[in-house]
DNA sequence: TCTTGTAGTTAGGTAGCCTAACTAATATAT
DNA sequence: ATATATTAGTTAGGCTACCTAACTACAAGA
């Protein structure tokens, strides 16, 4: 996959990795929205209802931190996932700043998670099942290069 | 990065690969999506203009199927690029399918994705340009594995 | 000739993102 | 103690990127 370019670092060719990268993202991420809309949840909220199961309490801005978005956006998905009756905002900490608010799963948002974890065979998956064993151990031992990617002081 | 389950495949949890990527990819697609825009060129025109230069006289379904999309979704994007002056329909093949178009760069469109390619210097290639050479290594090894993850057949 | 299939477009809709502006609460400066 | 600056979250308005249904026009097949 490699070219070697001459003038360049035969080690890195930074933009010819972008250039690779950037039409397999897009068709990724394209995938990857359509198959959510096929299964009837975003990986989007299913990622919320992970963390907050994880993590009860947190508040809007935490959240929009953590998945790199806006506050804005972050309270029309949380409002969202309250009104599907998924997400219920805890009682105020008395000593604690009560403009925040307090996320935690609802029963029923509990209850989909569940489901979704057991149910959850999806695309995905199902692509990463068909790769050669060389073709899973790269993408495996590359996760660490993709996290680097996405990670904050960037 | 591999974490070995009990009962599993030792090689293959594909479940936990999912899991791990689909956090990343979410974050990675909005981070591209962002700074695309900040740009002023989406990384779908940048690809589209340059799929036609290498292939001019392309349809409407055949960017479709290369980028894996619909119909109705390349037209419009085709539309924009017309409009923005970037392509061109060239001139009916007298004896190929007259609902075909045929589409070409403008001189406007070259010269749009030359200074694109001149100038391009972006989020994407300066994350990479931070990866540890064995960063580097990983994800350029893990490249045709994501290029498998998105190929027709699936 | 008629029926079926295909290329592309339009209309209407959803999902996912942003900034600007705002209210309320808190922290800091005077 | 009071005034100012900062922060948490929300709403409004807008943009981008995708979809399906329906349509027109053209081509292929029966």
């Amino acid at each position: 996959m490699m070219i070697q370019s001459e003038g360049r670092c035969p080690s890195r060719d930074v933009a010819g990795l972008a250039d690779q990268l950037r039409p397999v993202m897009l068709k990724l991420s394209r995938h990857l929205r359509r198959e959510a809309l096929k299964v009837g949840i975003s990986d989007l909220d299913a990622q919320l209802l992970g963390i907050i199961k994880r993590k009860p309490g947190l508040g809007i801005s935490e959240l929009a931190d953590i998945e790199h978005m806006s506050r804005p956006t972050m309270s029309a998905h949380v409002k969202r996932l309250e009104e599907a009756g998924w997400l219920m905002r805890e009682a105020e900490d008395p000593d604690g700043d009560r403009r925040r608010v307090r996320l935690v799963l609802s029963p029923e948002g509990k209850r989909a998670l569940e489901a979704i974890r057991r149910t959850r065979n999806d695309w995905l998956e199902a692509r990463l099942g068909q790769l050669s064993a060389e073709e899973f151990a790269a993408l495996d031992a590359a996760l660490g290069s993709l996290v680097r990617l996405v990670e904050v002081r960037g």
